[in-house]
DNA sequence: CACTTTGTCGACACGCTGTTGATTAGTTGC
DNA sequence: GCAACTAATCAACAGCGTGTCGACAAAGTG
């Protein structure tokens, strides 16, 4: 346990090549038909060392994630604080935008179920804090309903998806508009909306 | 081609053989770790025969799948003739409830990426011929823009997942009418009609 | 009944996996 | 700097699923 604060810089370096060398094969050739082989090939390791530090490639899939999602996002909104989504939502499409093709090749279809799950819980928290402070939200009960939540969680990501597979044709601040207008005001509201503007 | 009608009955036979193991082995242990030795045992067939039908399982699951959607769902809206969309999305809803199991397993955390963008494919239609004639769709381009087809889509199939890891807490009805709440009115309708409803 | 097609069976080489034991390289504390 | 420890390398191994093959049996066709 003491150990585990991974103090060896060979450990650091060793994770930090592994990873590196995740994203850059997802990017190329995606996930699913990835092999450990050509991980450590990429990283210049040998394919034993792999497994002193990871169970497979999922569990390095992970790791990455939690890092760079950890290092461009704050950590979720610890309890209702943020109410405008915009600042979080728009911070995570540029994050995205940074990795476009890592993040393509994961959430398009070759991508990664797993995965596309743990973007949702990096999501739904930010969508629930928002809502549980909407303007007219003062339900019985204290709490969204979950299926809004899964709504728009869902609808978000299939949104970046498309719009990384579509190689991004608008801002993340254009963005971040569309996707406010459709979801507070509905189908209604964003075509009155594409009518005036 | 001209024996390309299946007409053999053993060609019938092993081809819904292996469709019903396939999904019954998903539904009980799920798609990525599933093996064609498994699915054949299943199928009380030989594993060799396997290929004389299907490449791979994916190959397989597209199959099954385009049977168990072509007879429950009718073929995509030609050309804008359904305007109503709680119809065809109540048959999915329904459907799907049918093959809870399968469905759940193949939607969910362990699911399968390609399968969602074909079930995507079956929703879209659905959504952009409904769009196409929206009340406040008169934009100058005449379609419906892709990204709020996208976002429902994705909200849709979202939910459908949800619906089904909960157990179906409510009917294929009320869930059609939440999510056309939400879809036409977003989150402020939605959360109004919580509070008279 | 003859002819064709499909399914069965055993076997094969292939590739990736996960692990092991021995060895080398690098790090840390004294 | 040296000793003790830990991490990384390397070769090798068995295991498993794959995809394919050829020979044979079984079922369907005209």
């Amino acid at each position: 346990m003491s150990n585990n604060l991974r103090v060896d810089p060979r450990v650091i370096r060793t994770r930090a090549l592994l990873g590196n060398a995740l994203v850059e094969c997802v990017a190329e050739s995606g996930f699913e038909s990835l092999t450990i082989q050509e991980i450590t090939a990429r990283a210049t390791l040998n394919r034993a060392t792999f497994y002193l530090h990871y169970r497979d490639k999922n569990e390095l899939l992970e790791d990455v994630f939690e890092r760079l999602i950890g290092a461009a996002i704050p950590p979720p909104p610890a309890e209702g604080i943020s109410i405008d989504p915009r600042e979080p939502i728009c911070a995570m499409l540029e994050h995205v935008s940074q990795y476009a093709e890592f993040y393509r090749a994961i959430l398009g279809e070759q991508g990664v179920p797993f995965f596309m799950k743990r973007m949702r819980t990096k999501i739904s928290p930010i969508i629930g804090a928002w809502l549980s402070r909407a303007p007219g939200m003062t339900s019985p009960a204290g709490d969204p309903p979950e299926v809004i939540i899964t709504y728009i969680t869902s609808a978000y990501l299939g949104v970046i998806s498309w719009w990384l597979e579509n190689d991004r044709p608008l801002s993340s601040d254009e963005m971040v508009e569309e996707l406010l207008t459709i979801t507070s005001g509905g189908v209604l509201a964003y075509l009155e909306k594409q009518k005036t503007g």
